[in-house]
RNA sequence: GCCCAGGUAGUGUAGUGGCCUAUCAUGAUGCCCUGUCACGGCAUCGACUCGGAUUCAAAUUCCGACCUGGGCGCCA
């Protein structure tokens, strides 16, 4: 009879010194060598090896033991002996040695990676792949990463909310929105809490931070992109956009650290580098001189007002080195409510954080004041009209502020040196991919 | 959305008109093996995405569909 689970001995908890052991886990490989069988048996926590001399083992064990299935559910009690001869020098013998759930042959991918698979069969058969203790690892030091973000943010006193997914309208623009059916209206799922996070700036909360789902409908298809990510959302009050840098910085050198603290041990398991954690202050790179870099990096023109290709990314990458901001953008490449420069409205106080591969946040110092928004929206050609649900909060005091928003898959994916976005997430959703 | 490259046993691959009754590894199944740690040995099993065309002959060439990977655009 299966009871008392609560009684096991994580595998990283077994030492020499244990004596009698419960173990639970995973069948990670079978070695019949005869008289001799070695099970390697897999909890999250590492893997031990399970010594079983046919002759000295009850005759149940050892039939189990024949019988038994790679990826089975096992359950092992038995003696912890120390030995030079077993990795980690020790090994446990079993007294018992019971089949939970047995695993079906094959196996859709090899856990134990013998044969690689690609990412498209991993994604399929996710479950079996995350038993990988490389692919462990990830989602532990996103956990780590998520974790320390809502701590960092509660400790500067910042109030966690929850915005609507289903909206309305809209209200961001520059990308595409899933339509969805509303009973009988139409919505959409949301882009961005951009705009509620404002609303509570102006509800007078102060200091705002989500973390949820952001849905965009873009057909991309790279390694970079998801249809659905998650975003850490930041909005200040009585705050500009180097206050909203300042914090951003601290924020992820914080994440960085308490990852390096945390993960140590799964990330070894899986196979990663220790993670090296950036130095702040990040440099303030201005537009301007980020396409004189990229300019000189690369053989295609860029000219002042364009946006940074991918490969000019890559090559003020290169020349940076490390984490850097490029600030003082042309206000006509950034949305219309970042603020411009007084002294010089064609530039604003928008800012990306960049990591040398790729961009991982946007932000700005907004526009506070209702007419200059209405002006804003209307020199862009669109409609004011449009986004009444949007500007009637700055109609009733709106507190000047600032904010930003951060991609967790790829602050997860630039931290681990992950090659493809969809691996710093478990069940991505990209431009064909719903199941599972 | 545009462009490029692909689709061969459960998994990862080799195979550019006949030598393919399709390679190798891993796996699965059975047998042997008491110190493996990518255990070893023997045997067996298992695949050319689909439809059409060209040809005496197609995994291989052509057309279409479907699926996948990547670059760009868009975007974060």
């Amino acid at each position: 009879m299966i009871s008392g689970f609560s009684m096991r001995t994580p595998i990283e908890k077994v030492t020499p010194e244990t004596g009698h052991a419960k173990c639970v886990g995973f069948v990670h490989e079978v070695r019949d060598l005869g008289g001799l069988t070695f099970v390697l048996l897999r909890d999250r926590t590492g893997i031990l090896q399970v010594t079983v001399p046919k002759k000295k083992v009850s005759p149940e064990v050892a039939r189990a033991v024949r019988e038994v299935s790679r990826e089975s559910v096992v359950m092992v009690t038995g003696e912890v002996k120390p030995t030079g001869k077993a990795p980690g020098g020790r090994e446990l013998v079993p007294s018992t040695f019971e089949v939970l759930s047995r695993a079906g042959t094959p196996l859709p991918l090899d856990v134990a990676e013998k044969v690689p698979a690609e990412l498209d069969t991993r994604l399929d058969a996710r479950f079996l792949d995350a038993r990988r203790p490389r692919v462990a690892a990830v989602f532990q030091v996103r956990s780590a990463v998520l974790y320390e973000t809502a701590r960092y943010l509660h400790k500067h006193d910042f109030i966690q909310i929850t915005t609507p997914k289903i909206v309305a309208a809209a209200t961001e623009g520059g990308t595409e929105l899933f339509p969805i059916a509303y009973f009988e209206k139409e919505a959409f799922l949301n882009q961005s809490p951009q705009l509620y996070k404002q609303m509570m700036i102006g509800a007078g909360f102060e200091k705002v931070f989500e973390i949820g789902p952001i849905f965009r409908a873009e057909e991309h298809n790279t390694t970079r992109h998801l249809n659905e990510a998650t975003s850490i959302d930041v909005e200040v009050a009585f705050a500009d956009h180097q206050d909203v840098m300042d914090l951003l910085e601290g924020l992820v050198v914080s994440v960085y650290e308490h990852v390096a603290a945390t993960c140590a041990a799964p990330l070894e398991r899986g196979g990663f580098e220790p993670v090296r954690v950036p130095k702040a202050p990040f440099t303030r790179l201005p537009y301007v001189e980020a396409i004189e870099i990229a300019a000189a990096g690369i053989d295609e023109p860029i000219a002042y007002g364009d946006d940074l290709s991918p490969a000019a990314e890559r090559a003020i990458g290169e020349a940076m080195g490390g984490h850097y901001f490029v600030v003082d953008w042309p206000s006509s490449i950034r949305p219309y409510y970042a603020m411009p420069y007084e002294d010089d409205p064609s530039i604003c106080k928008a800012f990306d954080l960049m990591h040398p591969r790729m961009e991982l946040s946007s932000g700005a110092q907004r526009v506070h004041q209702h007419d200059q928004l209405v002006r804003q929206i209307a020199a862009r050609g669109l409609s004011p009209d449009s986004f009444e649900f949007y500007l009637r909060p700055f109609l009733y005091g709106m507190p000047p502020h600032a904010g930003w928003g951060l991609g967790v898959e790829r602050l997860v994916m630039t931290m681990l040196g992950l090659q493809n976005i969809r691996e710093a997430v478990l069940f991505p959703r990209d431009r064909h991919r719903l199941v599972p």
